[in-house]
DNA sequence: GTGTTAACTTAACGATTGTTCGATAGGAGC
DNA sequence: GCTCCTATCGAACAATCGTTAAGTTAACAC
């Protein structure tokens, strides 16, 4: 989808539809053939991506046992490759999110807490089981959080740091926001 | 300024400059008798935040000592209230940031690598004495950044949390991002 | 009273916006 | 040969965009 490129130049309203069909080597009609409304170029893009991402952090817990610790290793894993490997989309979904039509929106911000309640029952746990020893378990997550999806903002494909780098230098600065004490 | 509650709500390219003016108070073209354009209304708002972000976190620095530690949690008062207190500016000079014409950007661009450059020498001198002892000074340095960021994009004036707890909230998880031991 | 200036007004400018319409080309089925 | 359907085209729609021009009002200086 050439509608990606644009919207990440530009931003949604920035973004001509005229501009996205040239592009995509369409016509403004044949785009519009395939596609209903910009709108809704926006809201599949975002849709997809926000899928995308629960799909692989709910895939990274399935896959690891019950410890909070491994739990919380798996889900940086997981959201520091997806903030990498769909790194426009991600930005995209993070900047044009307010862009969203109200039903777009409403139906959208449900996977986002789906996503967010991922990490905050791993913190909850660690907490609760003493090995998570942070004071304030919301902010905590906040910033692990916050730490995780700025990748999306900064990180060069071109530049010195390999995604498995990424992941290895992430993990234990999340660890260290829990208070993690094994 | 009016500008500021419209390009907050609707974002650059979507405020329109007939809105601006609306809730102003003021007609289209008197807007235009006071401001060169609506390009000059967003840079000029960039710039007088991130300005505002740049000193508060220099006067901060300038009235403690010369221990990491001290100015760490220094900078993370500073971080803190400037996100809270000039919340909706920081949320359009982090989203609009893209939308600013190359000459302003290029010029707030140098701004902007300042203020990044106070969290990165107290980092770096931190690690020098070995009070900070993450592995990776620089993603330390980026995940502190954008956990204190972040902050502006979730804040409410309304909810349960003061500016005071915020700061004692996120001085303690910063200190454990660089992994500060006494 | 005359001239100057600041602070607007109404009206319009050309350009661009998202979207739609009717025409048409080409292939498949019968 | 005829019909149907998919995919595309050029052209146009009304609306809105950022910006400007020209005229008006009120206050003030001298």
């Amino acid at each position: 989808m050439a509608a990606r490129e644009v919207f990440n130049e530009r931003g949604y309203h920035g973004a001509s539809i005229r501009d996205i069909a040239k592009r995509a080597g369409l016509s403004l009609s044949a785009l519009y053939y395939w596609h209903p409304s910009k709108q809704d170029l926006l809201a599949a893009l975002v849709e997809e991506s926000t899928m995308d991402y629960f799909r692989r952090c709910d895939e990274a817990l399935s896959g690891v046992g019950q410890d909070p610790a491994d739990r919380m290793r798996a889900m940086v894993r997981a959201a520091v490759e997806y903030r990498i490997e769909r790194q426009t989309e991600s930005n995209i979904a993070a900047r044009e999110w307010r862009n969203l039509e109200p039903d777009n929106r409403v139906r959208l911000d449900g996977l986002r807490v789906n996503a967010t309640k991922l990490w905050s029952d791993i913190v909850d746990e660690g907490v609760r089981q003493g090995v998570f020893r942070c004071e304030h378990p919301k902010d905590a997550r906040r910033a692990a959080q916050a730490a995780c999806n700025a990748i999306a903002q900064w990180y060069d494909p071109a530049g010195p740091l390999t995604i498995e780098e990424m992941v290895q230098h992430y993990i234990p600065i999340v660890m260290r926001i829990v208070d993690h004490r094994p």
